[in-house]
Formats: structure tokens, sequence, C-alpha cells
DNA sequence: GCTTATTGATTACACATGTAATCGGTAATG
DNA sequence: CATTACCGATTACATGTGTAATCAATAAGC
């Protein structure tokens, strides 16, 4: 067990992503989007979209005949969660650690290190 | 299916782990250890030190009665695959965005900062 | 040698996850 | 109005994962 109960799968995470990016979509527009990536039936989306639903994750509203689902769980935290429990069962918690192994490992391209160069300045003035 | 067959499990990984700090170790060191904290009985850590021995992530050797286990997947490689896999889920795989996000929630403290800065400056010197 | 304790191997079982197929109700169409 | 098409809800099913219990082989003790 990851997490207590509402843990949000890979596959859900494809839709989130998706309602992420724009929402409300309807099953068919994320059907169309990420099921045709992923090469998911319509069905397979819909399960997701269920499971999400049940885990409050996103919410439906009645548009006509058809559903649109808007995220309720914001990315932003989404990635907190998702986030600080990855660093922690990998890296100890630490960011640096983290940093450090894909430094160690030539997986920072030149962009990766301006940015980080940059975001340490700023920290740096604060 | 996040991998094509060997992925570790979260329970797995903390065996690995027991395994990474010492080696060889036997099921009961394992579970005066790990089980321990984990609150395992011993038939769980029997488990998944044989699910880690069909995924060839170690390697057991008969040692009188008993075998002893060493890992034959190496930390540093599990990392790398991992943390990259999950670099590219949550972060599009980029390093920099990780850790302006944690930025951005003040999940970096001091030794963290100073940490970074001094990577980035070897970095630089390359 | 027979009984007991150890330890690995086999089996179990519930819940999560990926991936749908099918059922059932409502709306559109002839 | 009867039929069809569309869409969400329900059911399905294999595999992965957490968490063991039990079985079986062997070694140790009486």
């Amino acid at each position: 067990m990851t997490d207590s109960n509402t843990h949000i799968s890979e596959a859900e995470s494809k839709v989130m992503e998706a309602l992420w990016r724009t929402y409300p979509l309807s099953a068919e527009d994320i059907t169309g989007s990420v099921g045709e990536e992923q090469n998911w039936r319509t069905g397979t989306v819909k399960t997701l979209l269920n499971r999400l639903l049940s885990k409050g994750a996103i919410s439906a509203e009645k548009q006509g005949k058809k559903y649109l689902y808007s995220p309720v769980l914001a990315r932003d935290e989404y990635l907190s969660t998702e986030g600080e429990s990855v660093l922690n069962r990998l890296f100890g918690g630490s960011v640096s650690s983290l940093v450090s192994h894909f430094s160690k490992h030539e997986k920072l391209d030149q962009k990766d290190i301006a940015e980080l160069k940059k975001l340490i300045g700023e920290l740096g003035d604060d």
C-alpha cells in the first residue's frame, strides 16, 4: 500500500494530465486524446474516469446526455504528494541527493543546468 | 504496467535497501531489521526474498541450512531506473522542473540549497 | 532413531490496477 | 411509436502487490 486509499495510479494520472491541461472534458474528448496515445478503448477511459470520481480526484457535471469532467485535485498538490513520497523512498527525502544522482549520471542537459543555476541564484537572493 | 516485467515493488525495495547497506544477509537478519520496522512476519520476508530472487534482483547461496542473500541489482542502477521513470511521469523528465517545484513549496532546507550550489558550481566548471 | 525445531517452498487470499465487454437507459430518427 | 445509436454503469478478468499460513525437508536434541 503506497498511500492510505486514494492513490492515483499511472493510468489514472494520464487522464488527470489531460484534465489539467484543459477542462472540462467529456469522456469522448479524453478517449480521443489520451486514449489515442495509450491505445485505450472507450471502456477503459470510462473505467478510469469512474475510479477517479470515486477517489474524489475529479468531478462530473451533466451536460445534456453526457458528462463533463473537471479536476478536483490540483496538479500541484498531486506533484507534491507523489514527488515527496518518491523523494523519500529513493533519495532519503533530499532534493540535492537526487540532483547529485542525476548529475553523476550525466542526466542533466544544458537547459537543466542553466535553469538550476537561475533557481539557485534566486534562492540565494531571498 | 510500469516496467516490462522486473519491477521492484515498494515492499521489495525495503528488503533491497537492507541488502544494499550490508550483505550477505540471512532471511532471519532481514526479518530482524526491516521486518521489525515494517511489522512483517517471517513469511512475508521469505516471500519478498523469493520474488526478488525470481526477478534476479538478488542472489542466494546456501550456508549450512540457511541461505545468505546478496544484491545483484545495484542501488545506483535501481535509482536511475526508478528515478528517471518518476521524473518523466511527474516532471516531464526535467530535473530543474522538479527542483523548481520543491523550491516553490519551500521544501528545500539550507543544507539542500548549499549542496545544490556546490553541485551547480562544479557543473559549471566541467 | 524418534521427536522437535528451523527454514525454505508452496499455497492463499484480498485489494489494486490495467484493460476492457456488456448491460441498460435515454435520446435521436424514421 | 418502434428502432437504433450513444453513453454511462456494471461486471469481468488477468496480473501485481501486501501479507501471510501451512507444508515439507532437514538438522538438532533427547
